[in-house]
DNA sequence: CTGAAAGCGCTAACAT
DNA sequence: ATGTTAGCGCTTTCAG
């Protein structure tokens, strides 16, 4: 394929007639170079085509200019413009970024942290918790790190994602305002903490609603799609139904609403339905999802921010960062249904 | 963060008592050295947790033993279990895959560039032409490369996609054999050559069917769901409208099912509408969406089987590898409406 | 302002 | 079977 092999500093320095040292100082510190000798190193540059063999520079400093970025699933709606906004903020710093995918496999966890061990990478954006942190020795040399979403692990790493309690509060409170009083929460979940944390916004609001803890319906899910539609059966074979489902994210309500729809129920007529996230399918639903949106780019963002400032200081400022998310009102949530007022 | 610096080769050597190059050999040729020294080093790696250095053991090979991934836009829906295909292979190898975004942005393109310029990546799989091949000079010294979905560049980079000719040619022949007549292509484009031989089966079957150029309607789009909904619009301001609508994808198809829905329409009774490449979503849709489906893993699979080949090899064995397409037979087609049948 | 030279961690001759 | 050593391309003292 190559027709030669990419032209080194040496080349450089050969055409400019100057030395190797020079062309590395009149690249990165050109204030320090004769205007004249710039020139002609630039020159140089332009004519072999030169760029620095990352690899050799990395080595030599003992770290590179790469953020690593692992998630468990790239497939996720809800990644791809966190990336952006991730994206957007390491070029800024003059840092590009990797993406690597785990799969929830700790096997390829594991890669990952060879490939960070051996500083191919600068820093860590971590999604949910995917590093196989069980593997002590390596936990201790992991390079400056910034979670997204949830916090990772117990130690001091420092995370970014938005209020997930206030969030789920706006969804309840909607609901409650129409009129529901029977709102049945799918998608809780002990091992994913966002999602524990929007069952603590829907407590909150029951409670305030004066809703008896009695009279709520919580359903485990995992947050996709089969897990909203299976949550929904289930209730189906109880006595009692909601007017309403509050579900902890938009996957798990385009399951609710599938299911619904399957039975012949209309929404939001029947039955209300908000989700959480705001990814871009729920727009495109009939009726489109009421639901809560996620300041995706400002995430990324953040959380890529908050890492140069480990990168920099040794001082982690915060330890978390919370974003407000925003009610967005659409077309699933409206009064109960006559069969539930009358109670 | 870390505690202290990782463990080098020079350590593992210190501790085992023997020189850097046994250490070296144990890991890479082990049948070269004894079995005890062997076991020395074994230990010492695992007291010191010691992993190769990847930059500096790529420095001195002048390759790695990673494989970039380009892509324009991670989100897509089609992405993400190719990448899986892609991974897989590539680890069976003992290779790590890195993903890249360009967003489309020749920037950011032109960053990977220079990432494999440094010998980063021994490798490099494209998604639909992304890169600046512009930049005269760089194209030189491209690694092995081979494209996925279509070809990239004129130059000798072989690819492996779906045979988008005979997966067009099922969908329209079912809506044929449907009893349709009026069929609508909706996504044409001269930039992409997936869809374009897309267009070439609809056009294939539809000559095929006996219906003139005449009666065929044919709309552009770019395959997001936008484009669908405003072909969809423009149609609606004629006076002819078709039976059917074959869409070039299932964004497309899914902005079409929308519009028709907000019109009051009923898929399929009303209008069939059929899709390609059978998105997760496709199946979620109401109705359930008749597509064709990409066996995405299995093209993951064979892009980077097609690379190492190209690795190893320098004679490139197949410049382009075409996948079987199926078809997925759903709730969106029926035979035309009455409105239809009496012509 | 510029050059010479050391050395980042590793592998592969080349010795022994 | 094992050790010694050159050198991958680069940055950075240290001299001049």
């Amino acid at each position: 394929m190559s027709t030669s092999s990419p032209a080194t500093i040496e080349d450089v320095a050969r055409i400019a007639q100057v030395s190797i040292a020079t062309v590395s100082r009149a690249i990165h510190t050109p204030e320090k170079v004769a205007n004249s000798t710039r020139l002609k190193v630039n020159q140089a540059i332009a004519i072999t085509g030169y760029t620095t063999n990352a690899m050799a520079r990395s080595l030599r400093l003992g770290r590179s200019n790469m953020i690593l970025v692992v998630a468990p699933d790239i497939g996720d709606p809800n990644f791809s413009n966190i990336l952006v906004g991730l994206e957007n903020e390491a070029r800024a710093h003059g840092y590009g970024i990797l993406i690597g995918h785990t799969q929830n496999d700790p096997q390829r966890g594991l890669e990952y942290l060879k490939f960070l061990n051996s500083n191919q990478a600068a820093g860590l954006i971590l999604f949910t918790g995917i590093l196989p942190f069980g593997h002590q020795s390596m936990t201790a040399r992991l390079p400056p790190s910034v979670g997204v979403f949830e916090p990772v692990y117990n130690g001091g790493i420092p995370y970014v994602g938005v209020d997930d309690i206030e969030g789920a509060r706006k969804a309840v409170d909607l609901l409650i305002a129409e009129g529901h009083r029977k709102i049945a929460f799918i998608g809780d979940s002990r091992t994913r903490l966002a999602y524990s944390r929007r069952r603590q916004g829907y407590d909150a609001g029951l409670d305030a609603a004066g809703v008896p803890a009695g009279e709520r319906i919580i359903l485990e899910g995992d947050g996709t799609i089969e897990s909203g539609r299976l949550a929904l059966e289930q209730l189906f074979m109880r006595d009692t139904l909601p007017s309403a489902f509050m579900c902890v994210n938009d996957q798990t309500a385009i399951g609710v609403m599938i299911g619904l729809g399957a039975r012949g129920y209309d929404i939001p007529t029947d039955f209300s339905v908000t989700g959480f996230d705001d990814v871009p399918q729920a727009s495109f639903m009939t009726p489109a999802l009421t639901t809560i949106r996620q300041p995706r780019t400002a995430i990324g963002k953040s959380a890529m921010a908050l890492l140069f400032e480990l990168l920099s200081d040794s001082e982690p400022t915060d330890t978390e960062i919370l974003l407000r998310p925003d009610l967005i009102v659409r077309n699933s949530v409206s009064a109960p249904s006559r069969r539930f007022q009358k109670r």
